[in-house]
Parts: C-alpha cells; structure tokens; sequence
DNA sequence: TTATTAATTGTACCAGTGACAATTAATAAA
DNA sequence: TTTATTAATTGTCACTGGTACAATTAATAA
C-alpha cells in the first residue's frame, strides 16, 4: 500500500468536559491523571483515538469507561492543536462537551478513576490547556442552550420548574422572573405536569414535571428555543 | 524524551470550503486534487498540518497558498476521522468553512491550481467525504448566518440592499419581502449608505451602501441578527 | 407625457416579552 | 382554629418587533 510520504503523524486524543446539575449548582466531572506527564494532577477525562474509532466513538467510549452511561449527549467543542500543548509528544486533542444526568452515573467507575464533581465555580488548576477547554465549553453551552433544550439532559426523570430555573440561571450566569420564566417554559409544550409536588423547598409544593419527549425530539429540527 | 507507547499515530489534514458570492449565486471553490489517489477528480482545497503549526494555521496556509487572501473569515466546520475516509492511509480531516469575497481572490493562483467555482447547486462529485463535508458546511453557514452577520464576508465593498438580500435568499434557500428586509437591515446600523446608485437592475436604481466597521466589530461580541 | 419597473416607505395588525401585581396552596406559629 | 408566612403560580398591561400588503417614489424608455 502506498502512502503519503514524508508527512508528519501525531497522536489523536479526544478530551471531554463533562457537565451535570445537582443541589443547584452546575458542576463539571475531572479526573485524578492516571499516566504520566503531569500524573495525579487533575484533568478532563480523555484518551487516545484507537486504530478502528472516529473521534465521536472514542469520547462515547471514554464516556462509558467513566461513567457506565451510553447514548450521552454529547457534542464537538474545538479541535486543540497547538504544537507544544502536551510536553511529551504532539498530540492533537478534539475536545467534546458532554451533558449527563449526574444521579445516572456509576460511583463505583468514578472511584476507580479518582474522578470528582466540581462546581463551575470552585475549579483547580487543570493539565495543559484544559482549563481553556473548559471555558470554551460553557461558552458554548451556554450559547447552545439559547436556541436547543439540552439543558433536560442535565435533569432527573421528574423535576420542577423551580429547578429548571436554577439551571437556567446558572448556565446563563443571571436572574430571571419566576412567573415569566415558569409561563413561557410550559407554553413549548416540552413538559407535562405530573400530580405528584415537591415540597422540600416551599410550603405550597411545585408540580413535578417530566419531559415530553415527541415534542421534545422534535424540536431538535426546529431552532430558537428561550 | 518520552513517548506514549503503543498509540497509533494518523496523518491530520484540513479541508476547507470556500464559499463566495457573485451573479446573484452561492458559490464554492473546487480544485482538482493534484496527487494519488483519485488525482484529477474535483475535490475540496485542503493540506496535511504540518509539524509547526495549528490545523487554524494550516487552514490559513492553505486558503492562502489557493487565494493569495489573508485574515478571511474562517470557521471550523468539523473533524471528519472514519478510519477508512481516505483510502491509502488513516488521515482525519479538520474541515473548515471560509468565507471571501469573490472578486479578490487571484486569479493566477486559482489557475495554478486549476481551480474553479461552482454554483451550491451545480457541484460535481468530490472526492471522499467531500460531499457530505459541503452539505454540512451549508447547513452551519445558514444557521451561523442566522445569528452573525457573517454574510458581509462574501460581498464587495460596495453593494446594494436587493444584491444583500439576493445572498441571504440563497443561503436561506427562501424569498423574502424586500420591504422588510430593506428596513431591517438599514435599521441594524450596520450599513452606511453612498451617494452613489447601481442602476444596471433597475430604472430608479439601489442605492450602494457601505459596512459600518465599527458596528460590525462591535456586532461580534453580541449575538442574534435577523 | 405617459407607462413601466424596481426600490423604498407607510400602515395596521398580531404575538411575544418583560415588569410587576395579585392570587393561591400549603405549612407553621399564635 | 385562625393567622402569618412563603414560594409557586397566574393576571395585567404596556411595549416592541415582526409580517403582510398597500402606497409612493425615482428613474428610464416608449
């Protein structure tokens, strides 16, 4: 077999910011490295393009190494390739975004790998460029959750308005008004009411909803959103 | 110095699709590919990255070596990795999408290189994923267009609102009503208008206008256009 | 002078948004 | 049992922006 003679070949890796919503907070997934350089430090879950994988099929098996969760949202960030950005050997990275129900997971994988939630907010220094990763990833997802509802990717099976809201809020880094906000979520036709309330947060209890999902595959072919 | 041992290595290329507008048509630049395999046949404008540079910067290189243009618009479309996507050798591809002005670029360069364009909708069959990578790019620039006001990459320096309206048509694949449109778009503050008037369509004759720099860089730190 | 044509401006209705007030449903305190 | 309290939900209303479509304008050519 011929091939491309005297070009250059790298490694391929693929890295994954990985976000969940519990106890009102967004938080995010970083693994304990388990290889040198840089071992034991903390870094995004990531790992090498194998011979017989694209990129998409090796971030959803890293995904399911961690997490035991398939079929994860799961969507491109950038491609990270500057010449020197792992020390050892040039090394390309494809940097994906991942949304997760942070209850669904397997604690027992996340111990294996020393892996831990961090709120956005509260995040250590991370290996090489991901901590430029990360902040492009909420960008991104931020801008995303503007005009597709991926945010109920981050939810439980039953949740409550007020819940949502908190979510929102937090991806866009702002307040909003209850009454606006609980008026146009329900009116998309996304959510249906169920009789069961929640009443750990308020006297009168909120409805519990859960997601509609014809309306909600659907409006993945449409745009604009919130 | 250390490796990683045992990971296989890949050639990485990018792959860009230009796209420019004249005559009232969408269009894209093709060459024909001047290496085996599949040497002759229309395919995109790409290169390897090389050991020293970012696949932005092979993007760049690129767009330059074909146009003789610098600083275009250009965007990262996707990374195409199937193990089988180039049949000689395992290469992943970095696809971009670039807007230009059309009537810029340098001619003896798109001659060197055999070079032509082709209305969006009168492309031949490009090589390997090539097709699927121009559909894709299609799809993101109408939904980019959406939301930036990216189109004024693609038009001279001086145009009217009806030719500024015929590229939105194309791109959105729709009509619109030029009342409308005509007030939305001077309303945007993006445009200055000339004392000049192109009458080749027209008795009355459009006005030309010109950008708004200012606004216009101003209009990329916001979000939402049209 | 008039007819023609595309460019531009005018008008009126409808839908969605946001600020803010009012009401409701439950619990806990008096 | 009544009342106070609190968060959830619903109501109101003014404002904005979009859309359909009609009217006007500025030039040319018959």
């Amino acid at each position: 077999m011929k091939e491309y003679v005297n070009q250059p070949h790298y490694l391929v890796a693929v890295d994954c910011i990985v976000f969940g919503f519990d106890d009102g907070q967004l938080k995010i997934l970083l693994v304990k490295r388990g290889l040198e350089p840089e071992i034991n430090k903390w870094s995004l879950m990531g790992g090498f393009v194998g011979a017989e994988e694209t990129p998409d099929e090796a971030a959803n098996r890293v995904l399911k190494k961690l997490t035991g969760l398939e079929g994860v949202y799961l969507e491109l960030l950038n491609i990270y390739g500057e010449p020197d950005r792992d020390p050892i050997e040039r090394t390309l990275s494809v940097g994906y975004f991942a949304l997760i129900d942070i209850h669904k997971y397997e604690t027992q994988l996340i111990d294996n790998y020393h892996a831990e939630w961090f709120p956005i907010n509260e995040l250590p220094k991370l290996i090489f460029d991901h901590n430029r990763m990360v902040a492009e990833a909420r960008k991104k997802l931020k801008f995303k959750a503007s005009l597709h509802p991926i945010l109920f990717e981050m939810l439980p099976k039953k949740f409550t308005i007020p819940q949502l809201q908190m979510l929102f809020e937090q991806v866009n880094d702002t307040k909003m008004d209850t009454g606006n906000f609980s008026r146009k979520i329900t009116s998309t036709g996304l959510l249906i009411r169920l009789e069961e309330k929640d009443k750990s947060s308020s006297k009168k209890g909120a409805y519990y909803f859960k997601l509609n999902k014809k309306s909600y595959a659907e409006s993945f072919n449409n745009l604009l959103f919130l």
